[in-house]
DNA sequence: CTCCAGGGGGCCA
DNA sequence: TGGCCCCATGGA
């Protein structure tokens, strides 16, 4: 039932979106994939920290990090900026960079308390927004993407390593390193700026990218653009 | 054992 | 700007 409800919404996104390059993959991936459910949370205040803290981590040792603050009932912007640092240090071990994210993660949430909380933030301007949030050290533009999209619901398009080496592989773009803002642009200038578009297509991305098939590996033979792929001698 | 995850910042030419 | 190094754990 949610299934084919979601399925029809964006169908429906899909048949209103001009016929190009982006609008293909998306169908591919979609059709193969389906539904993604992202971000993986239960509140705002945990998608967030959930995009500090898997940067350059693998998801599953972000979800060992958040366990333990979940069991400790510290899901919460305020008691998370009362404990110490060696005390959250501990708890997001699992996670990697257990120091630098420690300051990472306070840093945003001291931003977030004197901002009022997410209901407020989400009246705000985007692009009021995103400066902001770039403003905070240990925030780079992907992370401010994925708090933008998944928390604040702007219909900002998340670029990460996955899809660089994605739109490479497919001859998109020249180089992996292009301009996190250029790539970002091709996203959002050939698709409608839909929130749920923009948040499903990048969890199939990285779905894609997760795949053996296109992992590090030039030689993609069966992943759901195989044909759409630049061949690759 | 080696590799590398849904990055970001600092430093240096 | 563009390249390099550092941060750190844990699964494959």
């Amino acid at each position: 039932m949610l299934f084919a409800g979601l399925f029809l919404k964006c169908y429906n996104i899909a048949l209103k979106m001009k016929k190009n390059i982006f609008s293909e993959i998306f169908h591919r991936l979609y059709e193969v994939y389906g539904p993604q459910h992202w971000w993986p949370g239960d509140s705002p205040v945990e998608i967030a920290i959930g995009a500090i803290l898997t940067q350059n981590t693998n998801w599953m040792n972000v979800e060992k990090a958040i366990e333990n603050l979940k069991k400790k009932d510290l899901l919460d912007a305020k008691k998370l900026l009362s404990i110490e640092d060696d005390v959250l240090s501990d708890l997001i071990k699992p996670a990697g960079y257990y120091r630098i994210k420690t300051a990472r993660l306070k840093n945003f949430l001291r931003w977030l308390v004197t901002k009022g909380g997410f209901d407020r933030l989400r009246n705000k301007d985007v692009t009021e927004l995103r400066n902001e949030l770039l403003k905070i050290k240990g925030i780079g533009k992907e992370t401010a993407d994925s708090i933008l999209l998944y928390v604040l619901e702007k219909p900002i398009f998340v670029i990460d390593a996955y899809t660089r080496r994605i739109l490479k592989r497919m001859g998109i773009i020249e180089a992996e390193n292009m301009e996190y803002d250029e790539i970002r642009n091709l996203f959002e200038s050939n698709l409608p700026r839909d929130v749920k578009l923009f948040n499903e297509y990048h969890a199939l991305l990285v779905k894609l990218g997760k795949e053996t098939c296109l992992k590090r590996n030039p030689q993609c033979t069966r992943c759901p653009i195989n044909d759409m792929c630049k061949r690759i001698t």
